[in-house]
DNA sequence: GGTGTTTTCGAAAACGTTTTCGATTCTTAA
DNA sequence: TTAAGAATCGAAAACGTTTTCGAAAACACC
């Protein structure tokens, strides 16, 4: 009920608020007495300074925003928890916030944010999202941004990202040394450039093996909360052509359809098909079998990306030149019996 | 880089800080005229209150904490997404923090978050907490509390729960419907409470039954981040009490552990030893066969205590009597392969 | 005892709102 | 024309800190 406040103990010692602030915040012209003295009543009278005022004063909050697009599951579970440490390490609250894919909602959610005065916002963008004139502006009123995941390219900020162009070609490619020949493709939607990125790197590296790119090999798979997807495309591809030895899945998820399919439809895996899957989510290691996968380090992009965040929040308030940094994080594949024979 | 404030759109109208104020707020005694101009200077400066400033006048931050002890994954994953959804219904947001089971750094987030003046906490306990001296100061200063999950009985505010017992006697109640005769019990660690009543639940039921408990059966699985437990446990007592017919487990990832090992070891589930899970976690329709287990309503306790809160937020802000309440939610029993023969 | 220096403290402004209460102007009716 | 009432506005205090700047007190030295 009573929350005792600066006033309060400066009158129960008979001085000045100014020097109880002083005392406690360590300023070196109050006497060693006095500032014994307000310590010890501080303690006794459990002052807690309260932050919305020192917030006011200050200017700053020591508090992050987190806009993710998604449902908190899988791959954004890793980053918040990389984001919660960081932040809990450096002092810092995370305020978290879901755009639920969708761009109206991403931009109110940041403009709220940076209403309630972070001091700095990390996000992964929506899939809807097109227009980044909402990033610019809190970038120009001096709330720093750093995208993870899905980004933009075209704003200017710092992001931390991983390359999937490079981690599909490096996927498809291994399959191709393993002398797999007929390789399909369980692609996402069209609209994020991670589902577009993984693709291309799908093509480029059947290009680059002297494989020719079939469209016809290449089945859409954008419903992200369950497997039925890539359940149903399994049973669609194998009718339509069942001389494909392997497929590259955009995600774990889908990869476990097929293999659930497989598993049903008494087709081997991978001694007929291979599966090769992308994140390397917790369930790849309980599907039997245990599934190839790349992995998709979401704690460390947490990590990096809270951290680069809070340097720049760092930055800003001394006055520094703030510099954005790209980092690519690298991925590796995780490779288990999906794909060896 | 230039925030607009109340005194900008004043000075630039020619009037009172005040006059802006009121006229933003829909206050009676300014006319339509000037109320009119107020509105679209505001718009075109592009005003935004500043929400600290807010705060501090208002003494109320719409922002609830919220304290999980574990990583955010799985079933606290669903929580979270419930508390998130129900708090942007209601216009709040909503700051996490992990305690990490910890009883001393879930002591100290909890007083950060009362020093930043959230209105309101949800809070679910570490395995450590046996005192709740804490939980009783902040609900004391008037920042109400409602636990989740895992609580504690003797604190005298709102919780939302499932009967954890009453949940593991209908398990084992069922597993022996089934005609299964010797059920042995993976409990995890002896501290939560969770754990408890599973395990007394699972008694229970035997007893009125007419089967006699056997402490022999019960195996201890206190970690909770991988399977290995469930997997190196039902090793054991294969060797040891090979004539069981069915394990009730006190999660799906043990569950999932046992599973694992029984398929590698040629043991057919459920024909000689049918699995019961708890928890109803994705991975569970993954496994093969797919795993009976209980299903434990997380997005709806993370919704249902998201609500309470707001609602005792708003009792004691109008200074209603606040009325704690206990609400437990149904589980029930989902039924797959594990354990139908 | 006077001068200069160091130590120690506090008044006051500021952060950006909200809200009370009084003041001024405008209407209206007698 | 005047008084009462309604409509409209603004000054100022308040929320709880932090920090600047000046003042007072204590000390040192001759």
């Amino acid at each position: 009920m009573n929350n005792t406040k600066l006033i309060d103990i400066a009158s129960a010692l008979g001085i000045s608020v100014t020097t109880v602030s002083k005392a406690l915040k360590g300023y070196t012209d109050i006497s060693k007495s006095t500032r014994a003295k307000v310590i010890e009543m501080a303690e006794t009278m459990n002052y807690m300074p309260n932050s919305v005022a020192v917030n006011l004063r200050t200017n700053e909050t020591k508090t992050i925003g987190v806009i993710i697009p998604a449902t908190v599951h899988h791959f954004f579970s890793s980053v918040l928890n990389g984001i919660l440490e960081e932040a809990e390490k450096r002092g810092y609250l995370v305020i978290i916030l879901q755009s639920n894919e969708k761009y109206e909602l991403e931009k109110k959610q940041l403009a709220l944010l940076i209403q309630k005065r972070v001091d700095g916002v990390l996000m992964s963008l929506s899939n809807e999202t097109d227009d980044f004139s909402h990033i610019n502006d809190a970038i120009k009123k001096n709330t720093p941004v750093v995208l993870f995941d899905k980004i933009a390219k075209r704003v200017d900020c710092s992001k931390v990202i991983i390359n999937d162009a490079k981690a599909a070609y490096d996927a498809v490619t291994y399959l191709i040394n393993k002398g797999y020949k007929k390789i399909a493709h369980f692609r996402g939607s069209y609209v994020p450039q991670n589902s577009i990125d993984r693709f291309l790197g799908y093509k480029r590296a059947l290009e680059a093996h002297g494989i020719e790119y079939d469209s016809k090999l290449v089945y859409v798979c954008d419903n992200n909360t369950d497997f039925e997807d890539g359940y149903e495309n399994a049973q669609k591809i194998m009718t339509e052509h069942p001389d494909i030895d392997a497929i590259f899945a955009i995600t774990d998820l889908v990869a476990i359809g097929i293999i659930k399919y497989f598993n049903e439809a008494g087709i081997k895996t991978p001694q007929q098909v291979a599966v090769f899957g992308f994140s390397n989510w917790f369930m790849s290691t309980v599907i039997s079998p245990k599934l190839t996968t790349i992995d998709q380090p979401g704690f460390e992009m947490g990590h990096t990306a809270a951290s680069i965040l809070i340097d720049e929040i760092a930055e800003i308030k001394e006055h520094r030149a703030v510099t954005h940094q790209i980092v690519e994080l690298p991925t590796r594949i995780i490779e288990r019996e999906s794909t060896v024979k």
